[in-house]
DNA sequence: AGAATGACGCTGA
DNA sequence: TTCAGCGCCATTC
């Protein structure tokens, strides 16, 4: 099975450890768990991730602070301005939402 | 083994 | 600030 992969599981991980209200980029999710340069591939492990999820995927996106629209994804997409919007974090028209005003910070004491 | 793909990132125009 | 191009690297065909 895929998940066996021990990077799939060190994405999940890292995932899992965005606070509530809180954003992260693919590229910030790769270097988390030492696989800098390896942000598509974060992408590929949530895509694959099953919805019923205890992961915040949704808090997941690129570095631009847009929401990674993709025809493949048959409206995740949406699903995940929806949970973002709950959370308190507004999504832009255009799938942007305030990532450097949101955005988490891993050592948070913004370094 | 080689080529194509992709929920990305950065630099330049 | 927005848009286009090139580079990264694991997965898939």
């Amino acid at each position: 099975m895929s998940f066996k992969r021990s990077f799939d599981l060190d994405v999940l991980e890292a995932v899992s450890s965005i606070p509530y209200g809180k954003l992260a980029t693919y590229g910030q999710i790769a270097d988390l768990i030492g696989a800098y340069g390896c942000a598509r591939q974060v992408g590929w492990s949530l895509r694959r991730l099953p919805l019923p999820s205890r992961v915040p995927w949704y808090r997941v996106v690129n570095a631009r602070g847009m929401i990674s629209t993709s025809e493949s994804r048959e409206g995740t997409d949406w699903i995940q301005k929806e949970l973002l919007i709950v959370e308190g974090i507004p999504v832009d028209n255009k799938w942007r939402v305030p990532l450097q005003k949101y955005l988490w910070r891993e050592g948070t004491f913004s370094k």
